[in-house]
DNA sequence: ATACTGATTCGACTTTTGGCTAATGGTATC
DNA sequence: GATACCATTAGCCAAAAGTCGAATCAGTAT
């Protein structure tokens, strides 16, 4: 009856047929598994708050609403205790490094053969790092600055951190209310405490920085 | 007597060492050449304004003051008789197959060899153009998206790129206007007809526009 | 010579942003 | 129960952002 007898998974991904077949890829290594899925970072939102228990985070790092390492980063330090698997389309060796320097507890390229997921997942379940083979971690290294970031952003409020995606989109104070369903005033307040957070003066800056944590190529920031 | 006599380069680069290196380089393959320098977008303006009739620029994808290939958009339009070839620390084929799409003439890493940069340059002067062996040029293409900023942007005259590249700093108006040696509302109007040009309603926007001609990861784009 | 186009400049005006204070209620934690 | 933090809102204010119309200037076509 208690959900903590049995495997809680949690798997956000926009895709629906690849969210299915990892899906699959659980139930064969965990067949009792329970499995929560998510499609953008609002329902990943729910989905978390409704599974304090869960067990694993199977995170895509592109979906509506957060883009790059800006999710994990949070992630890590909103839920601690949840390990979160980086599920990616990208298979970039430096993406990879910067996956598991953030904080990530495996890195599991969309272009794996099943076996080689169902062997992730498992080895994930034993508590091991899981990597691609040959996979180089010092092959991209966080800057200063995009450890700072990520600090910094990890530190903001679910909601903040919600909003601040939203300013990620180029959105007014005034349309974010609309969509959240809460005043201006209250994104006002919000924005406020992000810039405080982000230490930056202005809206545009704060963007710039989110933009940090994206998968861009490493190495050309000067 | 007349420059139209000897052949005219113009090299962009912020790195004073490899600018040397390449202008060694470039004398070898053309004794008698004029080479003109630049380190930074201001610079650039500068030299190609005063060398109208120059026949090749050299160009980073990395210099104060443009990223990625906004600066490449915009010399395709503003300056088409010059042909461009850029030059970077960047070997990635999906960057190298980007470049040629926005109208780069060749593409040369900078970890080539000596030998081979001079062979790039003595193909690209026969007009050819020149690519790192084996590259796939299918590797990675221009989403609509991102020709329609590169050709949104290259409608921009020289001030308004200045303006909007100094936007994508972060800056405020006021810095901007103060670092031109303008009025504040003169740096206005130029952003009122950017956001126009660019189709957005926002510097936020225009500056999420300009992100996505730096050379992060193709592909990742929704 | 005239007219037209486009770039640059700027002031006046409106809207949006962002900071500050203050108040309310909810929810943890101690 | 007290304390702290979060979310919410209002109201006020100063600063910044953005729009419009207008003047100037250069180049170009007629």
């Amino acid at each position: 009856m208690t959900e903590s007898d049995s495997s809680n998974f949690i798997v956000a991904d926009d895709h629906p047929l690849f969210r299915e077949a990892l899906i699959h890829a659980i139930h064969n290594c965990v067949p009792g598994a329970v499995i929560h899925e998510a499609d953008s970072l609002a329902s990943l939102y729910e989905v978390v708050e409704a599974n304090p228990d869960a067990d694993l985070l199977f995170l895509d790092l592109h979906m509506p609403g957060v883009s790059g390492f800006s999710a994990l980063a949070y992630m890590r330090n909103n839920h601690e205790s949840l390990p979160t698997v980086i599920v990616s389309a990208v298979d970039d060796p430096a993406v990879i490094s910067r996956a598991i320097q953030h904080g990530a507890s495996g890195f599991i390229p969309k272009s794996s053969p099943i076996r080689k997921i169902e062997a992730a997942i498992n080895a994930i379940l034993q508590g091991e790092v899981w990597l691609p083979e040959n996979i180089d971690l010092g092959a991209g290294g966080l800057d200063n600055e995009e450890a700072r970031i990520a600090a910094a952003m990890s530190a903001l409020t679910p909601h903040q951190f919600r909003v601040l995606m939203m300013l990620g989109e180029g959105l007014l104070n005034k349309q974010i209310a609309y969509q959240l369903g809460v005043s201006e005033a209250t994104i006002k307040a919000h924005v406020t405490a992000i810039l405080r957070k982000m230490q930056v003066t202005n809206r545009t800056q704060a963007v710039l920085a989110v933009q940090r944590l994206n998968t861009r190529e490493p190495g050309l920031v000067e």
